[in-house]
DNA sequence: CATGAATGAGCTTTCATTCAT
DNA sequence: AATGAATGAAAGCTCATTCAT
């Protein structure tokens, strides 16, 4: 009663239910029936809220995306160590399984919104982001006395990003060549490398 | 007359459309109007050659990915030193500006054949071919004497398709953050470092 | 407000304008578009009511049939005498011109359904109830001493049921052989003939 | 090569593929295209022959029905006894099962038809035939003593007809209500009640 | 004589969106 | 604040029909 239309239980019902559907549908399939449905609402009340899909899709991909760096910059600040720190941001990097709603979505809406020169800059700063995040740790590891960069930091920052972006592809896309450990893994092999730092390998993923 | 209903002219005319069509409007927004006019025939003549929509994508998804496969692996075994090789492997595995309509159409129909189980199984195969051809070339290059490992190669080689992957979504998707040249520089960072052979270098591209 | 989808007049003007639509153009030519502009609504009204054409069409057979039987029972119901109801019913059964629509629509949707298994049990059941009405008056005549019969009164029903729907279906085709008057009269020769009772005779139908 | 258009052996494969498909799809659901491959022909064959689908099916009716009223025209002239004659038409009227593809063709073929003014007199003409069929054989049996009848001759014809009529459409619409050795024994039911000649029952069919 | 290739015309169906309530 | 009802617009697909060969 007390909130405003941009603070509605509602309307975080409808982000929440696109999450889903994404899930279900893909973006392109993504109807509004499903979205109400879930949402447990009428499609009228999408559009009340909503203006147009393409409105309600780049909400779902700005709150995510924030959702998903900031998640892991608090994490990733809270520990002190580069190598935990490392270590930390690739666990978190990957999808942990075919399911998780929020990477798909991510996924998908970067494919989707991307095809729009429109929406190009809120991609890239997302990567840039993702970067900046990647060469602090870096920076970190080499003051700290832990890494040994025989390329640019930024370079390397760079290719984790990438290294994620491939394998969360193949994960959210149920492509079974490449499972969460495996990606977690490769990601590492690669750090290790760049860094000449034996100790950033994959937590053991059991249970998965 | 010679020629089967596979073999037609306008049957490879609508396949070739389709690929211009996607470059405009994406596998989502694809009509087959749209492919019908590019290819200068009717909406019925392209479901005279291809029960449907679906169907098509599937066929030129197959083509697609012969041909880039096909090229490259007879491009590297054109090359006879494992240090030029992955050079030109590099090279040739980014795409070469954001209108490259076969690579933009493989991504477009990566992310959307995988949304269904039943088409996995031949992303996966893509990729493990590429994977198998990147494999090749590290072992030749350790034989040669040229490259030194310290981490499995296999785990290399798939790194090495990853990036490819990660920033050809890049390039293709109009994310100006990670142009070609750019793209091509940073996988070359890896594969030296990876490699431990500094001749591993992006040939400089002035002029894109 | 008080009516619901299911209630709406919206939703009986669509049945009604498939009776119509049925009459000028058959089962089979019968077009979403028709309904729609018969009943003054856009087609997307139509399938906002009906999921398709299949489902409208059963519920028109359903909603028709009951108003045929319903109608029938409740005025054999109101007569007492059985020699009166007999004359009634045959009278009832017989459509009064190649124009009706009701009835018209009965025949079209009897072939068109019962083409499908699923159907028939519903075709079927309206079979036995008409036979079961014609029993009942039978059974009335036998007990008021009017009707006197030779054969199972379950056989004399079932061939008056099948005599009117022999006739309907000429009349409705426009089959000039047969015109109303002379199907009734048929009827009721039959009629006479196996009740033993002479006074089932057609009433007189000049100016029809 | 010696015989005409109108007498070669695929015009006839089409003719008879026409009714195989029509009892598969009905007459609505009858495209060119079933029939062409039931004939071993293309469909640009099938307008070779007939200019287009109502041309076909026009030619298959007048066939059907030729072959239909002659065959049993034969078989009551072959028969000497009137009740015999009638036992002989009843029996023939009735088609065998639900597979008949005949008759099934007929039905289909009157119900089309008869929708357009143009055919009604052809419907008209093959219903009078049938009608003077059994006017002939009710006369033979009143004039060789064994019949005897109470309404005019000509309106038990008409109602025999009926009958048939009506329950070959209940056999070949799988309405299993009324299965065909039932159909016969109630027509015959009516045969004898209107010829005071219980002589008329259906024969045995066991093995049905 | 027969047909493969091609198409025009038309249909059902879907869906985001609007609006009175 | 929320929605049931209604729709315009568009897309995929089907099919009888044509015609050059």
């Amino acid at each position: 009663m007390g909130r405003r239309k941009d603070q509605s239980a509602a309307r975080a019902a409808i982000i929440e239910a696109t999450l889903t559907a994404m899930r279900r549908r893909g973006v392109n399939g993504l109807r509004v029936r499903d979205v109400a449905e879930l949402a447990g609402v009428s499609t009228a009340t999408v559009h009340y809220y909503f203006d147009d899909l393409e409105t309600l899709l780049r909400e779902v991909h700005r709150q995510g995306s924030d959702r998903f760096f900031t998640d892991r910059m608090a994490m990733v600040a809270a520990i002190p160590d580069a190598r935990a720190k490392l270590r930390a941001m690739i666990a978190a990097g990957i999808p942990s399984s075919v399911d998780d709603p929020l990477v798909i979505a991510l996924y998908q809406l970067n494919a989707h919104l991307g095809f729009h020169d429109e929406h190009s800059l809120l991609l890239t700063a997302l990567y840039e982001k993702q970067v900046a995040l990647y060469l602090a740790v870096l920076e970190v590891g080499v003051a700290q006395g832990h890494f040994t960069l025989t390329e640019p930091a930024l370079d390397i920052a760079s290719n984790l990003v990438a290294l994620e972006d491939a394998y969360g592809l193949h994960i959210v896309t149920p492509n079974r060549a490449v499972p969460p450990a495996r990606a977690a893994e490769l990601i590492c092999s690669y750090a290790r490398t760049a860094t000449h730092c034996p100790e950033i390998t994959a937590p053991c993923q059991e249970g998965r």
